[in-house]
DNA sequence: AATTAATTCTATCGATTTACTAGACTTTAG
DNA sequence: CTAAAGTCTAGTAAATCGATAGAATTAATT
């Protein structure tokens, strides 16, 4: 499941994208229009600054805009950098590889596999999931 | 991702899986077995029993053995009796939908949709995954 | 220079969940 | 009767989640 955080960021990009080019939207505006709480709200744009997803003008006047294009961002990049990995277990993710602690001596856990499938084939979808497939509703 | 009690059920799957037809296995042997405190076993036992996917004997000499086969124990089934919803939203959910609280007016918010394709996709995949296709790596 | 309006940063908080652990109780074989 | 097993109910420490609060910073306008 994902958790509120990763939904009100796809809540927000949905916002971002559906704006004018150029239009910059201040942070209350997206809330009310999203329907986010504020403050909650300004943590998760801080965040998706961080991840180069938008971008923000300080000051009077201020706001945030897009930086990469709707096309570009997926539902794979949003779950990892809100909620981490897609995969079911550590062991079996891309990006957020850990080994399993409790696999005594096999390299390789009697879950691994099966689980790296279903990743592929998750990651394969929410990779086709984009602002902008969101928007054309 | 997994809660350690999902995992830990599937591991004890595997293990009951792997027995000779009839063998019964305590608990303490599916723990040493399979690398599960023990303690923690014993409810996810108890829950995998009320899922109807084990069943036990009490008393002296009892345990634990399947009633379901390896074959129709789906990856899908165990994420849903510890971990709830395969969808990523509860308002995508088949089984364990309730609608957004969030999402105004509108009767489908702008996420269910493209969250709907995901699941279908996610689901078909972990409907892929049994018991016996884990067993024989 | 002062004011205003915006983002940014850090801290905190209550509630819930997670991953266990403890212990008493029940059941059954011998 | 006793040993050895499952069953049931609590409890608990730590982490996470979903916010909220407030001060600091930045920038445009007056």
């Amino acid at each position: 499941m994902l958790s509120h955080k990763a939904k009100y960021a796809l809540k927000a990009l949905l916002y971002l994208a559906e704006q004018d080019e150029n239009h910059i939207s201040r942070t209350v505006e997206i809330a009310d229009g999203a329907n986010i709480p504020k403050k909650f709200l300004e943590q998760i744009l801080l965040d998706l600054k961080r991840g180069r997803f938008v971008s923000s003008k300080q000051g009077k006047f201020g706001g945030y805009y897009l930086i990469k294009s709707k096309n570009d961002i997926t539902l794979a990049e949003i779950h990892r950098l809100f909620d981490g990995a897609i995969a079911l277990l550590p062991c079996a993710s891309l990006n957020f590889y850990e080994p399993c602690s409790d696999c005594k001596t096999e390299s390789e856990c009697s879950l691994r596999h099966g689980l790296m499938l279903i990743r592929d084939k998750t990651l394969k979808a929410m990779e086709g999931i984009t602002i902008a497939s969101l928007v054309k509703k």
